[in-house]
DNA sequence: AACCCGGGGCC
DNA sequence: GGCCCAGGGTT
Protein backbone atom coordinates (compact mmCIF):
# COMPACT_ATOMS: atom_id res chain seq x y z
CA UNK A 1 0.00 0.00 0.00
CA UNK A 2 1.74 3.51 -0.68
CA UNK A 3 2.00 5.73 1.63
CA UNK A 4 2.41 9.30 1.77
CA UNK A 5 5.54 11.30 1.23
CA UNK A 6 5.39 12.98 4.58
CA UNK A 7 5.61 9.84 6.53
CA UNK A 8 8.25 9.96 9.45
CA UNK A 9 8.95 6.24 7.99
CA UNK A 10 10.49 5.23 4.60
CA UNK A 11 7.84 2.92 2.54
CA UNK A 12 7.62 -0.46 3.84
CA UNK A 13 10.08 -1.64 0.95
CA UNK A 14 12.36 0.13 3.42
CA UNK A 15 11.83 -2.47 5.89
CA UNK A 16 13.47 -5.72 4.65
CA UNK A 17 14.05 -7.65 8.11
CA UNK A 18 10.34 -7.44 9.06
CA UNK A 19 10.44 -11.08 7.42
CA UNK A 20 13.11 -11.97 9.78
CA UNK A 21 11.87 -10.61 12.42
CA UNK A 22 8.37 -12.04 12.04
CA UNK A 23 9.92 -15.46 11.82
CA UNK A 24 12.07 -14.66 15.26
CA UNK A 25 9.20 -13.34 16.74
CA UNK A 26 7.15 -16.39 15.74
CA UNK A 27 9.59 -18.82 17.46
CA UNK A 28 10.02 -16.93 20.74
CA UNK A 29 5.84 -16.97 20.76
CA UNK A 30 5.99 -20.93 20.30
CA UNK A 31 8.39 -21.72 23.22
CA UNK A 32 7.48 -19.05 25.36
CA UNK A 33 3.68 -18.25 25.25
CA UNK A 34 1.82 -18.51 28.44
CA UNK A 35 -0.70 -21.12 29.15
CA UNK A 36 -3.70 -19.05 29.06
CA UNK A 37 -7.18 -20.35 28.87
CA UNK A 38 -8.40 -18.66 25.77
CA UNK A 39 -5.29 -19.84 23.90
CA UNK A 40 -6.34 -23.63 24.76
CA UNK A 41 -9.42 -22.58 22.16
CA UNK A 42 -10.72 -21.59 18.85
CA UNK A 43 -13.85 -20.78 19.72
CA UNK A 44 -14.32 -16.95 18.04
CA UNK A 45 -17.11 -16.54 20.81
CA UNK A 46 -14.52 -17.24 23.54
CA UNK A 47 -11.79 -15.33 21.73
CA UNK A 48 -14.33 -12.61 21.56
CA UNK A 49 -15.23 -12.39 25.34
CA UNK A 50 -11.13 -12.78 26.69
CA UNK A 51 -10.64 -9.50 24.25
CA UNK A 52 -13.59 -7.49 25.75
CA UNK A 53 -12.45 -8.77 29.48
CA UNK A 54 -8.48 -7.68 28.32
CA UNK A 55 -9.50 -3.96 27.12
CA UNK A 56 -7.32 -2.07 29.62
CA UNK A 57 -7.02 -5.07 31.78
CA UNK A 58 -4.33 -7.08 32.90
CA UNK A 59 -4.39 -10.66 32.01
CA UNK A 60 -4.20 -11.90 35.42
CA UNK A 61 -6.89 -10.50 36.35
CA UNK A 62 -9.34 -11.50 33.49
CA UNK A 63 -8.55 -15.23 33.89
CA UNK A 64 -11.10 -16.36 36.83
CA UNK A 65 -13.24 -13.72 35.52
CA UNK A 66 -13.18 -15.49 31.98
CA UNK A 67 -13.36 -18.98 33.33
CA UNK A 68 -16.68 -18.01 35.38
CA UNK A 69 -18.33 -16.50 32.29
CA UNK A 70 -17.36 -19.57 29.75
CA UNK A 71 -18.73 -21.59 32.70
CA UNK A 72 -21.82 -19.48 33.18
CA UNK A 73 -22.04 -18.08 29.50
CA UNK A 74 -20.94 -20.89 27.52
CA UNK A 75 -21.99 -20.05 23.85
CA UNK A 76 -23.76 -17.31 21.77
CA UNK A 77 -27.19 -18.23 22.45
CA UNK A 78 -27.23 -18.94 26.08
CA UNK A 79 -25.54 -15.03 26.52
CA UNK A 80 -28.28 -13.33 24.39
CA UNK A 81 -30.85 -14.94 26.48
CA UNK A 82 -29.26 -14.14 29.81
CA UNK A 83 -30.75 -11.39 32.02
CA UNK A 84 -28.75 -8.46 31.89
CA UNK A 85 -28.20 -8.36 35.58
CA UNK A 86 -26.40 -11.46 35.58
CA UNK A 87 -23.91 -10.54 32.59
CA UNK A 88 -23.07 -7.09 35.03
CA UNK A 89 -23.06 -9.54 38.03
CA UNK A 90 -20.01 -11.35 36.11
CA UNK A 91 -17.80 -8.40 35.69
CA UNK A 92 -18.73 -7.44 39.19
CA UNK A 93 -15.47 -6.09 40.27
CA UNK A 94 -13.80 -5.51 36.86
CA UNK A 95 -14.60 -2.33 36.02
CA UNK A 96 -16.10 -0.88 32.95
CA UNK A 97 -18.91 -2.45 33.13
CA UNK A 98 -20.41 -1.37 29.37
CA UNK A 99 -18.41 -4.10 28.39
CA UNK A 100 -20.43 -6.62 29.64
CA UNK A 101 -23.81 -4.64 27.87
CA UNK A 102 -21.72 -4.56 24.97
CA UNK A 103 -21.24 -8.36 25.13
CA UNK A 104 -24.80 -8.94 25.72
CA UNK A 105 -25.43 -6.87 22.49
CA UNK A 106 -23.27 -8.27 20.67
CA UNK A 107 -24.30 -11.53 21.32
CA UNK A 108 -27.88 -10.46 20.07
CA UNK A 109 -26.89 -8.80 17.25
CA UNK A 110 -24.85 -12.11 16.21
CA UNK A 111 -28.18 -14.29 16.39
CA UNK A 112 -30.30 -11.60 14.70
CA UNK A 113 -27.58 -10.92 11.46
CA UNK A 114 -25.32 -13.85 11.78
CA UNK A 115 -27.72 -17.14 12.55
CA UNK A 116 -25.42 -17.13 15.58
CA UNK A 117 -22.12 -17.74 14.45
CA UNK A 118 -19.45 -14.89 15.33
CA UNK A 119 -18.66 -13.14 12.13
CA UNK A 120 -15.25 -13.26 10.03
CA UNK A 121 -14.61 -10.13 8.36
CA UNK A 122 -13.12 -7.27 9.78
CA UNK A 123 -16.29 -5.08 8.60
CA UNK A 124 -18.73 -7.20 10.36
CA UNK A 125 -16.77 -7.55 13.86
CA UNK A 126 -16.53 -3.80 13.78
CA UNK A 127 -20.42 -3.91 13.97
CA UNK A 128 -20.63 -5.95 17.15
CA UNK A 129 -20.98 -3.52 20.31
CA UNK A 130 -17.81 -3.18 21.76
CA UNK A 131 -15.73 -3.93 19.14
CA UNK A 132 -13.47 -1.17 17.88
CA UNK A 133 -10.39 -1.54 15.76
CA UNK A 134 -8.12 -3.15 18.08
CA UNK A 135 -10.70 -6.14 19.20
CA UNK A 136 -12.15 -6.62 15.72
CA UNK A 137 -8.40 -6.89 14.16
CA UNK A 138 -7.64 -9.19 17.03
CA UNK A 139 -11.00 -11.91 16.97
CA UNK A 140 -10.20 -11.76 12.88
CA UNK A 141 -6.28 -12.54 13.69
CA UNK A 142 -6.67 -14.76 16.58
CA UNK A 143 -9.85 -16.95 15.97
CA UNK A 144 -9.90 -17.04 11.91
CA UNK A 145 -6.13 -16.65 11.37
CA UNK A 146 -6.62 -13.65 9.06
CA UNK A 147 -3.87 -11.14 8.34
CA UNK A 148 -5.18 -8.19 10.49
CA UNK A 149 -3.58 -5.78 12.38
CA UNK A 150 -4.25 -5.82 16.67
CA UNK A 151 -2.68 -2.91 17.94
CA UNK A 152 -3.04 -2.70 21.44
CA UNK A 153 -0.71 -0.66 24.09
CA UNK A 154 1.71 -3.92 24.01
CA UNK A 155 2.24 -3.98 20.01
CA UNK A 156 2.11 0.39 20.04
CA UNK A 157 5.06 0.12 22.15
CA UNK A 158 7.22 -2.67 20.96
CA UNK A 159 6.90 -1.67 17.02
CA UNK A 160 7.57 2.04 18.25
CA UNK A 161 10.66 0.84 19.80
CA UNK A 162 11.85 -1.68 17.09
CA UNK A 163 11.48 1.03 14.77
CA UNK A 164 12.27 3.97 16.25
CA UNK A 165 8.77 5.61 15.59
CA UNK A 166 9.07 9.33 16.64
CA UNK A 167 5.36 10.51 16.33
CA UNK A 168 3.07 9.34 19.45
CA UNK A 169 1.13 6.53 18.53
CA UNK A 170 -1.77 7.79 20.55
CA UNK A 171 -1.93 10.36 18.34
CA UNK A 172 -4.26 9.37 14.66
CA UNK A 173 -0.83 9.97 12.95
CA UNK A 174 1.04 7.78 14.88
CA UNK A 175 -1.37 5.16 15.52
CA UNK A 176 -1.29 4.99 11.15
CA UNK A 177 2.31 4.29 10.92
CA UNK A 178 2.20 1.62 13.53
CA UNK A 179 -0.34 -0.23 11.71
CA UNK A 180 1.23 -0.27 9.10
CA UNK A 181 4.11 -1.44 10.25
CA UNK A 182 2.06 -3.85 12.10
CA UNK A 183 0.66 -4.73 8.41
CA UNK A 184 3.77 -5.47 6.86
CA UNK A 185 5.00 -7.38 9.49
CA UNK A 186 2.16 -9.97 9.20
CA UNK A 187 3.11 -10.55 5.63
CA UNK A 188 5.77 -13.23 6.42
CA UNK A 189 2.30 -14.91 7.71
CA UNK A 190 0.81 -16.71 10.67
CA UNK A 191 -0.93 -13.66 12.12
CA UNK A 192 -2.63 -15.42 14.87
CA UNK A 193 0.78 -16.24 16.26
CA UNK A 194 2.57 -13.01 14.96
CA UNK A 195 -0.33 -10.50 16.81
CA UNK A 196 -0.36 -12.91 20.21
CA UNK A 197 3.65 -12.93 20.27
CA UNK A 198 3.91 -8.72 19.69
CA UNK A 199 1.49 -8.23 22.30
CA UNK A 200 3.21 -11.24 24.73
CA UNK A 201 6.73 -9.81 23.69
CA UNK A 202 5.17 -5.94 25.17
CA UNK A 203 3.65 -7.75 28.68
CA UNK A 204 6.99 -9.95 29.42
CA UNK A 205 10.02 -8.39 27.73
CA UNK A 206 9.47 -4.92 25.83
CA UNK A 207 7.52 -3.61 29.26
CA UNK A 208 7.13 0.37 29.66
CA UNK A 209 9.88 0.47 32.13
CA UNK A 210 12.37 -1.92 33.28
CA UNK A 211 12.67 -3.76 29.41
CA UNK A 212 14.80 -6.54 29.14
CA UNK A 213 16.21 -6.22 26.17
CA UNK A 214 18.76 -8.70 27.60
CA UNK A 215 16.42 -11.65 27.01
CA UNK A 216 14.92 -10.11 24.08
CA UNK A 217 14.57 -12.32 21.19
CA UNK A 218 14.54 -9.55 18.51
CA UNK A 219 16.84 -6.88 20.23
CA UNK A 220 19.09 -7.41 17.15
CA UNK A 221 16.51 -6.41 14.99
CA UNK A 222 15.24 -3.10 17.06
CA UNK A 223 16.39 0.10 16.18
CA UNK A 224 16.11 1.59 19.28
CA UNK A 225 18.02 -0.89 21.17
CA UNK A 226 20.71 -0.29 18.34
CA UNK A 227 20.90 3.40 19.44
CA UNK A 228 20.63 2.83 23.13
CA UNK A 229 17.41 4.91 23.69
CA UNK A 230 14.53 2.67 23.94
CA UNK A 231 13.20 4.19 26.73
CA UNK A 232 12.61 7.19 24.67
CA UNK A 233 9.98 5.22 22.91
CA UNK A 234 6.80 5.25 22.68
CA UNK A 235 7.16 9.25 22.48
CA UNK A 236 4.33 10.74 24.34
CA UNK A 237 2.53 14.23 23.62
CA UNK A 238 -0.73 13.95 25.20
CA UNK A 239 -1.39 14.17 28.71
CA UNK A 240 -4.01 12.15 30.67
CA UNK A 241 -6.58 14.11 32.21
CA UNK A 242 -5.79 15.29 35.95
CA UNK A 243 -6.95 12.83 38.77
CA UNK A 244 -9.08 14.51 41.43
CA UNK A 245 -9.40 13.78 44.93
CA UNK A 246 -13.52 13.26 45.64
CA UNK A 247 -15.36 11.55 48.51
CA UNK A 248 -17.67 8.92 48.60
CA UNK A 249 -19.98 9.25 51.51
CA UNK A 250 -21.41 5.74 51.70
CA UNK A 251 -24.76 3.94 53.97
CA UNK A 252 -24.49 0.70 55.10
CA UNK A 253 -27.71 -0.46 56.02
CA UNK A 254 -27.32 -3.68 57.71
CA UNK A 255 -30.34 -6.41 58.50
CA UNK A 256 -29.65 -9.98 59.65
CA UNK A 257 -26.27 -9.97 57.77
CA UNK A 258 -27.61 -8.07 54.61
CA UNK A 259 -26.65 -4.94 53.34
CA UNK A 260 -29.62 -2.41 51.43
CA UNK A 261 -28.70 -2.28 47.79
CA UNK A 262 -30.09 0.93 45.52
CA UNK A 263 -30.42 0.73 41.98
CA UNK A 264 -28.45 3.38 40.27
CA UNK A 265 -30.65 4.43 37.06
CA UNK A 266 -28.93 5.85 34.21
CA UNK A 267 -28.46 9.46 34.52
CA UNK A 268 -29.38 10.21 38.62
CA UNK A 269 -26.32 9.45 40.11
CA UNK A 270 -22.75 11.14 39.67
CA UNK A 271 -22.55 9.69 35.87
CA UNK A 272 -20.78 6.92 37.57
CA UNK A 273 -21.49 2.95 38.05
CA UNK A 274 -24.93 3.35 35.94
CA UNK A 275 -27.19 0.60 36.15
CA UNK A 276 -25.37 -1.12 39.16
CA UNK A 277 -26.47 -2.07 42.76
CA UNK A 278 -24.58 -0.41 45.20
CA UNK A 279 -25.23 0.61 49.08
CA UNK A 280 -26.50 4.51 48.82
CA UNK A 281 -23.40 6.92 48.26
CA UNK A 282 -23.36 10.33 46.62
CA UNK A 283 -19.78 12.08 45.56
CA UNK A 284 -18.69 14.99 46.93
CA UNK A 285 -15.75 17.12 46.46
CA UNK A 286 -13.09 17.38 49.73
CA UNK A 287 -13.75 21.12 49.79
CA UNK A 288 -17.38 21.04 50.22
CA UNK A 289 -19.53 20.79 52.79
CA UNK A 290 -21.48 17.05 53.32
CA UNK A 291 -24.66 17.69 52.19
CA UNK A 292 -27.85 15.43 53.57
CA UNK A 293 -28.21 14.50 49.46
CA UNK A 294 -27.71 10.80 51.00
CA UNK A 295 -31.06 10.38 53.25
CA UNK A 296 -33.35 12.09 50.40
CA UNK A 297 -32.14 9.88 48.08
CA UNK A 298 -32.82 6.84 50.16
CA UNK A 299 -36.03 8.04 50.70
CA UNK A 300 -36.57 8.57 47.23
CA UNK A 301 -36.00 4.95 46.61
CA UNK A 302 -37.49 3.49 49.58
CA UNK A 303 -39.59 5.72 50.76
CA UNK A 304 -38.62 5.33 54.50
CA UNK A 305 -36.16 7.37 56.38
CA UNK A 306 -32.56 6.92 56.94
CA UNK A 307 -30.97 7.74 60.16
CA UNK A 308 -27.14 8.16 59.79
CA UNK A 309 -24.94 6.82 62.59
CA UNK A 310 -21.46 7.51 63.16
CA UNK A 311 -18.50 7.20 60.63
CA UNK A 312 -17.19 3.83 61.13
CA UNK A 313 -14.17 3.69 58.60
CA UNK A 314 -12.83 4.78 55.32
CA UNK A 315 -10.79 2.96 52.43
CA UNK A 316 -9.53 4.19 49.24
CA UNK A 317 -10.88 3.69 45.60
CA UNK A 318 -10.35 4.52 42.66
CA UNK A 319 -13.16 5.24 39.55
CA UNK A 320 -11.31 6.77 36.14
CA UNK A 321 -9.51 9.70 37.31
CA UNK A 322 -11.11 10.30 40.59
CA UNK A 323 -9.04 8.95 43.41
CA UNK A 324 -11.93 8.69 46.11
CA UNK A 325 -11.48 8.48 49.86
CA UNK A 326 -14.78 6.15 50.89
CA UNK A 327 -16.17 6.74 53.89
CA UNK A 328 -18.16 4.64 55.56
CA UNK A 329 -21.24 5.45 57.45
CA UNK A 330 -23.78 3.03 59.52
CA UNK A 331 -27.43 3.75 59.15
CA UNK A 332 -30.32 2.55 59.60
CA UNK A 333 -33.82 2.74 58.27
CA UNK A 334 -36.95 4.37 60.19
CA UNK A 335 -39.25 1.90 59.49
CA UNK A 336 -39.35 -1.13 56.52
CA UNK A 337 -39.11 -0.32 53.05
CA UNK A 338 -42.36 -1.18 51.58
CA UNK A 339 -41.80 0.90 47.90
CA UNK A 340 -41.18 -0.06 44.90
CA UNK A 341 -40.96 2.51 42.67
CA UNK A 342 -40.46 2.51 38.85
CA UNK A 343 -36.76 2.56 38.44
CA UNK A 344 -36.24 3.29 42.02
CA UNK A 345 -35.72 -0.81 43.04
CA UNK A 346 -33.63 -1.77 46.02
CA UNK A 347 -32.80 -4.96 47.59
CA UNK A 348 -31.29 -6.90 50.75
CA UNK A 349 -28.51 -8.40 49.44
CA UNK A 350 -26.11 -11.15 51.79
CA UNK A 351 -22.87 -9.74 52.85
CA UNK A 352 -21.67 -12.89 51.97
CA UNK A 353 -22.85 -13.10 48.48
CA UNK A 354 -21.98 -9.37 47.25
CA UNK A 355 -21.62 -8.75 43.37
CA UNK A 356 -22.82 -12.74 42.80
CA UNK A 357 -26.48 -11.82 42.35
CA UNK A 358 -27.02 -8.76 41.89
CA UNK A 359 -23.67 -6.51 40.08
CA UNK A 360 -22.08 -4.66 42.26
CA UNK A 361 -18.71 -2.23 42.25
CA UNK A 362 -15.52 -2.33 43.93
CA UNK A 363 -16.83 0.68 46.28
CA UNK A 364 -19.71 -0.96 47.44
CA UNK A 365 -17.41 -4.04 48.68
CA UNK A 366 -14.81 -2.44 50.04
CA UNK A 367 -17.51 -0.35 52.26
CA UNK A 368 -19.32 -3.18 53.08
CA UNK A 369 -15.99 -5.03 54.30
CA UNK A 370 -15.31 -2.06 56.32
CA UNK A 371 -18.42 -1.87 57.68
CA UNK A 372 -18.87 -5.67 58.73
CA UNK A 373 -14.98 -5.78 60.00
CA UNK A 374 -15.74 -3.66 62.18
CA UNK A 375 -19.00 -5.37 63.12
CA UNK A 376 -16.83 -8.66 63.78
CA UNK A 377 -14.01 -7.23 65.20
CA UNK A 378 -15.23 -5.09 68.05
CA UNK A 379 -14.34 -2.03 69.81
CA UNK A 380 -10.89 -2.50 69.64
CA UNK A 381 -9.89 -2.79 66.42
CA UNK A 382 -12.39 0.12 65.17
CA UNK A 383 -10.09 2.54 66.25
CA UNK A 384 -7.16 0.88 64.38
CA UNK A 385 -9.72 1.06 61.70
CA UNK A 386 -10.46 4.59 61.99
CA UNK A 387 -7.23 6.04 61.64
CA UNK A 388 -6.49 4.94 58.25
CA UNK A 389 -7.16 6.62 55.48
C1' DA B 1 -9.01 15.34 19.73
C1' DA B 2 -10.88 15.32 24.22
C1' DC B 3 -13.32 13.17 27.56
C1' DC B 4 -15.81 9.59 29.74
C1' DC B 5 -15.88 4.77 31.79
C1' DG B 6 -13.17 0.71 36.99
C1' DG B 7 -9.95 -1.15 39.13
C1' DG B 8 -5.55 -2.60 40.36
C1' DG B 9 -0.56 -3.22 40.49
C1' DC B 10 3.91 -1.50 39.87
C1' DC B 11 7.72 1.84 40.19
C1' DG C 1 1.51 9.56 42.99
C1' DG C 2 1.92 8.74 38.21
C1' DC C 3 1.60 5.33 34.75
C1' DC C 4 -0.54 1.87 32.17
C1' DC C 5 -2.99 -2.09 31.24
C1' DA C 6 -4.78 -7.35 24.73
C1' DG C 7 -9.86 -0.01 24.37
C1' DG C 8 -14.48 1.69 22.95
C1' DG C 9 -18.06 5.15 22.62
C1' DT C 10 -19.60 9.79 22.47
C1' DT C 11 -19.21 14.50 21.58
Amino acid sequence: MPRPSTSPLPSNKAWPEAASLGKKLLSWYRAHKRDLPWRRTKDPYAILVSEAMLQQTRVEVVIPYFERWMERFPDVATLAAAPEDEVLAAFSGLGYYRRARNLKKAAAHIIENHDGVVPRTLKELRALPGVGEYTAGAVASIAFDLPEPAVDGNVRRVLSRIRRIEVDPASRAGASVVRESAHTLLESGHPRDLNQALMELGARVCTPTGSRCGGCPVAAECAAFDVGDVDRFPVKTITSRKRVRMIAQVATIQMNGSVLLVHRQVGQCDGVLEGMWEAPFHLIDPQDNPSDRLLGMVKEWTGQELEMGEMIGSAKHSITYRDVEIRVFSATLKGKPARKLEGKSWVWTPVSSLGTGSPTSSLTKKAVRVATRLKGAGRGSSRRLGTRG
